[in-house]
RNA sequence: CGGGGCGUAGCGCAGCUUGGCUAGCGCACCUGCCUUGGGAGCAGGGGGUCGGAGGUUCGAAUCCUCUCGCCCCGACCA
């Protein structure tokens, strides 16, 4: 009897937990959250709340082997923090302020206020003050493979974005800027081990380095319709940034040199409207829009084919707010929509794209736009970039122009500094005796996203396609008549022969017709199918098929093992 | 938090506008026969009280009020 198999031994369709979905559940849209449903890797239990199930938690486990390996190859060390925090280390940091409905808080029995780890800096940075005091110890790397919870305003896409998740988090301390740069270059260098090995596409981009505070960061992105990010690539000199931070040249536009002239525009408010009525190109216009910053109001000028960028706008005049039709009139003495920058008494903001050229924008009077208004000559104003870059713009390293693609984040790394250590007082003696704070770097990692991103980079209209070394299994074998003498020997032979060769093999032992099994191989997307049929048997032959290309060869049983290992090992 | 959509069997859906028989269909599931190279066929069977609460009514899945949950867009996002 089939001693290997029937003995549990091995991993059997019929035993494991498997549950595969002929229709896609309606509340999937992303291609990896549909697909990660019906091929049963896992389930949600509540909103932003998913269950991994035996296929998704050895997909996750490959890839932690992966980040375990990578990490320890740069010399970090793995160590467990704990997920449920006491509120004054994150008080000391300010963060416990700072952060809002995101983070998970509760007391405990003696009303002590607690939460629940959104990451990890705040922790990591107090062992480091209580454990190390001398720049002999120094440098560390720290990392885990641990739990957070964030309270997200809105869970999405299945795994991409929930409440709970696993993360590889590491943190550096070192004794200067010089070593950060090291540990920082160590882990961008790890990071694009571990992503290749993963068999994701994927780009070092720069990015915001938003509540982690600090000044350099960059996130790792692979491109994917089901990304929240959008990231701004060059294929000429490599440029790549999240549009958070990106910056670009528009499109550049002649210089029409009109007389300076006030033109009657009735009713025609908007760029669009003004554009229309006097037949200019919008980017001929500028956009004047009156903001309301801390330090008090300040006009800011984009080109008519621009949108503001928020966030750089707020790295140059602090929190704001556009003013209100009200505050408009009585600040600016006009109504919006014939707002234009001359003659006014407060800070002047504008985009770098207007430095030159001649434009039309508001009177400053009802019902009226001036034509020929020139920078330096009719306006003066602080040059920035100040437009969400976009289609159409050029690079502005070396003026090729740009793509901009949606992206999954699946890995960052940011330069923290002593954002950290000198609240927590993670300080230690140098050489000098002299006392002096950590300069730590974090990074992070999200497994359920490399499997996601993997997914959405990897299918067809079949299912699945893992890359090799994240695939839950190396090999599934499809008796198709599990009732067969010669099938089941064979199949125990070949299951024996990869075992012993380290190959993870499912066997579909199901009683099931050869379609159900075909289709489920598929779906699930081991990338290699060994399939027993009756029809090559006789021939004393197996098939061996490569799940990405369904590219099918036909090898002699006892050639089977070694054919197999060489074609897994010749697949991506 | 703003806008939109949806909650009826494990999954996908119909029924609701215009209240009325025992709440229905496909897939899945169980039993038997049969079948076995791309989600077979026949026969029989189990499972829901219509997200929840309250109300209107002789009568509510259906109408009204409240509430909970999930999804999508946006805001937000270590």
């Amino acid at each position: 009897m089939l001693y290997f198999i029937s003995g549990g031994y091995c991993m059997r369709f019929s035993r494991m937990l498997i549950p595969t979905m002929r229709e896609v559940p309606s509340e999937a849209e992303a291609v990896s959250h549909k697909l990660m449903l019906r091929a049963g890797y896992v389930r949600q239990l509540a909103a932003g709340l998913y269950i991994f199930l035996p296929l998704g938690w050895r997909v996750l486990n490959k890839i932690n082997r992966i980040l375990k390996e990578e990490m320890e190859s740069i010399g970090a060390q793995e160590i467990s923090m704990p997920i449920l925090h006491p509120a004054e280390v994150w008080q000391k940091t300010g963060r416990w302020y700072e952060i809002k409905d995101e983070m998970f808080r509760l007391k405990d029995r003696t009303e002590r206020d607690m939460c629940l780890g959104m990451t990890h800096e705040e922790i990591m940075t107090w062992l480091a003050s209580k454990e190390i005091r001398s720049y002999r110890h120094l440098p560390q790397i720290w990392y885990q493979i641990q739990t957070k919870l964030r309270d997200e305003a809105r869970p999405k896409s299945g795994v991409l974005r929930t409440r709970e998740f696993i993360m590889k988090d590491s943190y550096s301390f070192d004794i200067d800027e010089e070593g950060l740069e090291k540990n920082y270059k160590l882990h961008a260098d790890a990071y694009h081990r571990i992503f290749k090995r993963c068999g994701l596409r994927f780009y070092q981009v720069e990015s915001d380095p938003g509540m982690m505070g600090g000044a350099t960061a960059h996130e790792f992105m692979a491109p994917s319709p089901a990304g929240e990010d959008e990231i701004v690539l060059c294929d000429k000199c490599g440029y790549t940034a999240n549009v958070e931070v990106a910056h670009s040249v528009s499109p550049a536009i002649e210089d029409l040199a009109w007389e300076y002239e006030e033109v009657h525009t009735p009713q025609k408010r908007t760029v669009k409207e003004v554009s229309d009525f006097l037949n200019i190109e919008p980017a001929y216009f500028i956009k004047s829009l009156l903001v309301m910053a801390s330090e008090g109001p300040v006009l800011v000028l984009i080109r008519g084919d621009q949108e503001l960028h928020e966030k750089k706008l707020t790295r140059i005049v602090g929190p704001f707010r556009t003013a209100l039709k009200d505050e408009v009139l009585s600040i600016l003495g006009v109504e919006a929509g014939f707002i234009g920058p001359m003659g006014h008494k407060m800070r002047i903001l504008a985009d770098s794209s207007l430095k030159e050229g001649t434009y039309v924008t508001g009177a400053n009077k009802v019902d009226f736009h001036i034509k020929g208004a020139k920078p330096d000559t009719h306006f003066k104003a602080e040059w920035h970039d100040l437009h969400i870059s976009k289609a159409g713009d050029h690079c502005p390293e070396c003026n090729t122009l740009i793509k901009i693609e949606k992206a999954i984040e699946i890995g960052n790394i940011f330069k923290l500094g002593t954002k950290y250590s000198m609240p927590l007082k993670a300080v230690f003696l140098d050489k000098e005796g002299q006392e002096r704070p950590m300069i730590m770097g974090s990074y992070g990692i999200g497994p359920a996203r490399i499997a996601a991103a993997a997914i959405e980079q990897n299918n067809d209209k079949d299912g699945i396609i893992w890359p090799r070394n994240i695939a839950p299994f190396d090999v599934e074998i499809i008796p198709l008549s599990i009732n067969d003498n010669k099938t089941m020997e064979v199949l125990e032979m070949l299951y024996k022969g990869l075992t012993d060769s380290g190959i993870a093999v499912l066997i579909d032992d199901r009683d099931e017709r050869p379609g159900v099994k075909f289709k489920d191989a598929d779906l699930v997307g081991i990338p290699i199918q060994i399939i027993l049929g009756e029809k090559s048997l006789k021939d004393d032959q197996v098939e061996i098929k490569r799940r990405r290309t369904k590219e099918i060869r036909k090898v002699f049983i006892e050639n089977a093992v070694k054919e197999a290992i060489a074609f897994s090992q010749e697949t991506e």
